[in-house]
DNA sequence: TTTCTTGCAAAACATTTGCAAATCG
DNA sequence: CGATTTGCAAATGTTTTGCAAGAAA
């Protein structure tokens, strides 16, 4: 697991910030979290460790949509749901599939490695908030 | 479907570009696709004409990985997978298993509206050329 | 010493925005 | 005319890169 180099302090509390947050944060949002905390990184040095803790498969990267990367503590093979209304972003342990994803390797002719599955819809907090409204 | 303003040159010409498109190409793509065929268009026309058609419904925005969104001139709802090793973007027609949804919108107590699944694999023709290879 | 890492600033991209000129109805 | 759209350039936001200084093996 450990290629080259080791858990400097700065990859060592970045990798903290990741693994404790509920909420998927950006680079920025790690950035906010770590002058928070009384550590002040370089831009250059969060994304950099960011990438290593990332190839070390100590965190996940996440690609949904909108600008910046979401970064995941949870590493164990899972999937997301993000509310339309708020924003948020949770996670999906129910396993996709297997018949399915055969299903797709059969039609396509790909050898299938891997999915990636992003429900959009509503929490249910929204749900409850906009119970009366016309949403 | 429409709603204000109408499909102008310019747009009409990137449509056609992305529906023709076999590969999802990037705005940048599109770019260089107008001016082989001897248009000259702005860098924010393009990107003003793919957000009017996608808003229109007429196209589809990909956000798969990597910086640039890609566009699908395909509306229909599908699934998308790419390939590990050449990066193509196929399409997907399988349908979603509905019972999986709802177990995940039991689960996690979300109202799901949408999917997006992205499969990553190798390609047939990449299965070809590394038979042989160790890869 | 040799290698990897940090910090900082600049660069590289993708995308958006502001505004004047052009176009459409 | 009045509203929308184009073209261009500048601005924005995210991520990467170059390089000198610092830390670790």
């Amino acid at each position: 697991m450990t290629r080259k180099g080791l858990l400097t302090t700065q990859r060592k509390v970045i990798y903290e910030i990741v693994k404790q947050a509920k909420d998927h944060p950006t680079a920025a949002d790690i950035m906010e979290r770590l002058k928070q905390g009384g550590y002040s990184f370089a831009y250059g040095t969060v994304y950099n460790s960011l990438r290593y803790l990332t190839e070390a498969g100590m965190i996940r990267e996440l690609q949904l949509e909108g600008d910046a990367s979401r970064y995941d503590g949870h590493v164990e093979d899972h999937q997301h749901v993000i509310c339309r209304l708020c924003g948020k972003v949770d996670e999906v342990y129910t396993v996709v599939p297997t018949d399915w994803v055969a299903t797709v390797a059969n039609e396509t002719g790909y050898d299938i490695e891997m999915e990636h599955v992003v429900f959009k819809g509503v929490c249910p907090q929204c749900q409850n908030a906009t119970k009366d409204t016309n949403l």
